[in-house]
Parts: C-alpha cells; sequence; structure tokens
DNA sequence: GACAATACCAAGCAAGCGCTTGGTTTGTAA
DNA sequence: TTACAAACCAAGCGCTTGCTTGGTATTGTC
C-alpha cells in the first residue's frame, strides 16, 4: 500500500482527519503555528484567524487548547506509525528494514508532517499529564517496530552498541535535522542524508 | 586546569555569575525552572519565589524577562566552551579528542550544567531574534572545536560520513539524552554512555 | 557616623490570555 | 416549508502576565 492510500485509510477508519475538512485545515494550521512560534506564544486568537473564524468558535470544535495539541500528536503518530509499518515490511533484510526507517523517520520529520513532528519534540512538556500518558501508548508501538530491527542488528553482529541505546541517540539524531536540514537549498536529498546516518552507524552504502 | 580553576577563572574575568552570588543564584533558579516548566510557563513570579524576593524586585537586576533567558544561555555556552576547550587540549590521538568532546558534552548537559544545556536546546525560540544572533556567535567557537577534530578524523579515513552532518547528528543525539538518561538507576555510568556513542560510530572501545 | 549606592518591598497598571455566553447563520433532510 | 442541529459570530468576563512606580532597608566607603 502506498502513501495516499494509508492516509486513505486512516481517514475512513477516523484515526485521522481529513485535510480538506474544517477539522483538518485547524490542526494543519495549528502544527505551523505551534512549531512556529511555540505553543504557548500561540494564541487562540493566532488559530482561529489561520483558518478564517472568530477566536471563541474553536470551542465549538474542541474543549480546549490543549486538546487541539494534543489532537496534532495524536494523528501525527497514527499516521506516521502506518508509514513506519509499512516501510519495514517492504524492506527485506534487516540492514534494508533498518535503513526503510530512517529514512521514514527522515521523511516525517522533514516532509509533510514536519510541522507535527516538530511540534511532538518540543512541545511535548506543554501537554498535561494526563495527555502525556495517552500519546506516550501510541508511541509504545511505533518504537517497537525500531527495537525488533536494531535487536535482530544486534543478533548478526552488526551492530556494537546496545539497540536501545542507538534508537534513543537515532531519536536525537534524528530529530534534531528539523532544525538545520534545509533540501532545497544545499543539495543533500533525503536519500542522501539517509545514506549519511547509515554510514556513521557504519553500514556501507549501497553502489 | 581542572573543572573548579576553569569556572574560578571566568568568575574573576565576569564572564560566568559566581554561583554563591545572588545573580549566579538566580541564574542557576531560573535554569531549572526554564527547563521544568518552560520559558512561557514560568512567570517572573516563580522566578522571584525562588529565590525569596519578590517579583518586582527581579528588574533591579535584569531589565526584562528574557535578559534572564539570554543570560542563562550565554553563560553556559561560555563555560562549556572553555571546558570543551580544556578536554580537546589534553587528549592525544584524535579519536581520544573525539571522546573528550563527547564525554565532556554529555558531563554538560547531564552533568551540573545541565539544567541551563536543555534550556538552550528547547527555549532556542523563545529568546528575540536579536538575542538568538548574539549566542549564535558564542556557539560557533564551541562548534568549531567539534569540525575541528571531526575533520582530522575523515582525513584519516577514520570516519565514513561527512564531519559537518556527523557533528550535527551528534548534537542531536547527545543533547536528547537529557530526555531519557538516568544515571542514578539503571547502571550506564557517563563513561559507558560515552563508550556506547564511540562504539555506534564505529569507533572501537578502549580495555 | 555621614552618605551614597545598592538591593529590595508593596502596590498596582495596562495588556493579553483562555474561555463563556447568547444569539444568528448555514446546511440537511423530511 | 418546516424543523433541527451544526457552525459560527460579537462581545466580553475574570484572571494572569510582564513590568513600573515610589518609597524603604541594607550595605560599603571615607
Amino acid at each position: 500500500m502506498n502513501q495516499p492510500d494509508i492516509l486513505q485509510a486512516l481517514i475512513s477508519e477516523n484515526l485521522v482527519s481529513d485535510p480538506a475538512g474544517a477539522r483538518g485545515r485547524l490542526l494543519h494550521e495549528a502544527a505551523r503555528l505551534f512549531r512556529d512560534k511555540g505553543y504557548e506564544r500561540t494564541t487562540v486568537r493566532d488559530l482561529a484567524a489561520a483558518v478564517g473564524i472568530q477566536s471563541g468558535s474553536l470551542f465549538h470544535h474542541f474543549r480546549s487548547k490543549e486538546e487541539i495539541l494534543k489532537a496534532v500528536m495524536v494523528e501525527t503518530i497514527r499516521l506516521n506509525t502506518a508509514l513506519m509499518q509499512a516501510a519495514v515490511e517492504e524492506a527485506e533484510t534487516p540492514e534494508r528494514k533498518l535503513r526503510a526507517l530512517v529514512r521514514a523517520e527522515l521523511e516525517s520529520i522533514n516532509g509533510q508532517t514536519g510541522e507535527a513532528m516538530a511540534v511532538l519534540v518540543f512541545e511535548w512538556r506543554s501537554l498535561s499529564e494526563a495527555s502525556q500518558k495517552e500519546v506516550l501508548e501510541l508511541r509504545d508501538i511505533y518504537e517497537s517496530l525500531w527495537l525488533d530491527v536494531l535487536g535482530t542488528l544486534r543478533e548478526h553482529s552488526n551492530l556494537q552498541a546496545d539497540p536501545f541505546v542507538v534508537r534513543r541517540m537515532l531519536t536525537g539524531a534524528l530529530s534534531w535535522t528539523v532544525t538545520w536540514y534545509r533540501p532545497e537549498r544545499g543539495g543533500l536529498s533525503l536519500d542522501g542524508l539517509t545514506d549519511q546516518v547509515m554510514a556513521m552507524l557504519g553500514f556501507a552504502v549501497p553502489a
């Protein structure tokens, strides 16, 4: 299943909002604003203005400002978990599975869902503890994908370091690309960047 | 020169505030609060209460709340640049220099200056653009330390990936440890963690 | 012991915040 | 046409925010 199909499937299951609908458009604008200005500095008036309604009207769709932040995070994780799962299944060797994961995460961070992924990383503390717990459970599925692949590589001695540590290091390293990676100017493509990450981990770049 | 001596030297040059003084104590508490609650969620009343004065009295020491954030960042960079410089000079081979840098950065993030380093990473956007520019200039010195060492390793073919990319990946990976690394419970020491990072990069762990 | 300079307090202002309220428009289906 | 819910507006409430102001202790210096 390709990327648009996966998105479509999630929309029809009501797990992700349709980007064309009112709710989806708001979440997209919210992600952009939260990334650019931070959650706290973004006012409900900013959010409302971004989709062309009055600030009070927001509360017809969401009970609170925090619920908007949570929705951004939850829907992003749902989408990216599905995309990652597909990417892993398509690859055949453990090394190619790892490459697929790295590539997919780089894409989620620097591509279409980039704004929302940045929010997930940098606005985490703005979530209430109750919401944090909910979101963390969703992340577990996502993370187990990584740990399975890294664990297999470790067994085959293709990895010198501990899988848990490597995953956490990669989380930081890949997330951080959002602060500096600009594919448009400078030449390094997403595939090129993926190669660099694999090379850093000691895996040869395929010809 | 050891760590306390370096700190003392910076204090006497007025580049870093004495932690025992009023200003230094405030900056320390500010770093802690900013890390725990975020800059925006921390009020000047919180800051004042943490050092036992009235909120208005803060503005005798700092012109604005943002100036406090900036001071936290500037002083942290000054201190850690000095510590890194010393660490690199002491090591003799390029590989050992890299290890010294990794170890020093992990220590700065997870040790005494950890609160302030976390602020530097996560509250960056809360700085005004003018302040960001100032702080960025200070970071350049710091970063050139890394690029020199990584560049040398690259020339000696001990590094497969591009030094600029590796440094940026390491920035993310090492910063991110602040979100998960808890030395007290779990066993992995700072040296052990440093070994893991080096292993991940394909460098053998010294016996 | 006089006298600045420094450090602080008590009170509060103006602006901006998230959110509520009561009422109006719009879409949908019988 | 009627009925009704969903979507939205206009206005503003109550509270918190960063910061100011005018005055009072505290400290260091000769």
